[in-house]
DNA sequence: TGCAAAATAGCACGGTCGTACTATTTTGAT
DNA sequence: ATCAAAATAGTACGACCGTGCTATTTTGCA
């Protein structure tokens, strides 16, 4: 009937889109939709606190239409998580090798971290709440968040080593604890900031971090002492 | 009949325990002893996945006799966080001020904390997940949350202040600062130990407060460089 | 255009949750 | 020992959860 030609809220938002690349089925184009919706939903909520029938309802579909697409709700987290950590990998990690090698680079990597934390204030972050809900929780959803996470730590600390060789840090400076203090930072920002809405947050962590380049950069590097 | 004296595990426990303090009406003995349980079970599950059912089993008693102390599950958490507060002030706070006041009093904060959070390593900490669960909910809980998480804060920033003071620490140390970069390593320590379950964490936050006084303190001060 | 296959919807089940209501047991002062 | 009050148990309700099952609709190649 006609009147189903105005009411574009009951139609899947995967069907509005634009059908760019054909070949593509489409069951995968909403099953991609639905992860972004997840996703999205997840940073607000947890991943605990996802449901399936709040994602339908988001997505103006039917409990068992979302699931289909999932086979369990841990497939659906785990997709969450992937999904999340593509986006993260591309703001955070690939965009900062257009910097130069060492110094500049590390400090590009830890700006759009930053960049990045100063939006999750508002929204949350997956892998700072999924760590409180599943760090006693063994599981194949565990496994694939401590992996994302450790896979990026293990990026930044390698960063840091790169500084390291480049002789804008310090010979002596110990890149696991430069990488664990950094990762401090975020963390106490995204605590004092998004929970306990402390103003100044931002800057303090800045300002740690502008703080261990002075503790071990080296003189004359570039980007020393911005 | 006679049978029930062995049937020792259908008595609440609040019964066999010591009477101690006459006088000291006997629901509010279970009532702590309840409240106890509960801090114990959210250490674990967070204040989220505290149960009304859960805990009146752990305590052989039934849902409604539990729910009746308390009238409503928000109450229940709100009791948790009190007494969650009670003992962290006392182990961490209050037993710190038998140190002297200045540098030493706040290196006892420090390890005082560090020496809970090496237990909440196992455990779980309710000011981490509880920061996570309720950082966008907002209601009595998460007032409960913050502010007792505002106090022991504001103590911890007193006691970098109270250590400028006394010159154990140079004039120019930003308080705040110093504050939010300890609060910083016990995040992150609590994060790489419980959920990555990294080793080496403990020795770096310990490290990393080292370092903060190796950059801020002032030579002469008692216990510097240790 | 037809038609199998894929995608989605509808429905039901068992489970857990918080909590209201009522009944029973236990307490403790007299 | 008595007996009101306090503490605890029993039961039920509506809501939401994940998920299995069977229709129905939609897709996209022949």
């Amino acid at each position: 009937m006609s009147l189903s030609a105005f009411s574009d809220s009951s139609i899947p938002v995967a069907e509005a889109e634009r059908p760019s690349a054909r070949t593509v089925p489409k069951g995968q184009q909403t099953k991609h939709a639905i992860v972004q919706a997840a996703v999205t939903l997840s940073t607000q909520v947890g991943l605990e606190g996802l449901s399936i029938g709040s994602l339908a309802e988001l997505m103006h579909m039917s409990k068992s239409g979302v699931f289909a697409h999932f086979g369990s709700r841990e497939e659906l987290q785990i997709s969450v998580i992937r999904e999340y950590f593509a986006t993260f990998e591309q703001e955070v990690f690939y965009s900062a090798l257009q910097a130069p090698k060492g110094l500049p680079r590390l400090r590009a990597l830890f700006d759009n971290w930053m960049k990045r934390v100063a939006v999750e204030i508002q929204s949350g972050c997956i892998f700072i709440s999924g760590a409180v809900e599943f760090d006693d929780r063994p599981g194949p959803v565990r496994e694939a968040l401590a992996n994302s996470v450790q896979i990026w730590l293990q990026a930044l600390y390698r960063a840091v080593l790169l500084a390291k060789d480049c002789g804008h840090l310090s010979a002596d400076a110990d890149a696991q604890q430069v990488a664990f203090e950094i990762h401090a930072l975020i963390l106490a920002l995204h605590y004092e900031a998004r929970f306990l809405k402390n103003p100044g947050s931002l800057a303090r962590a800045n300002r740690g971090f502008d703080d261990i380049l002075a503790r071990y950069g080296v003189p004359g590097a570039p980007d020393f002492s911005v």
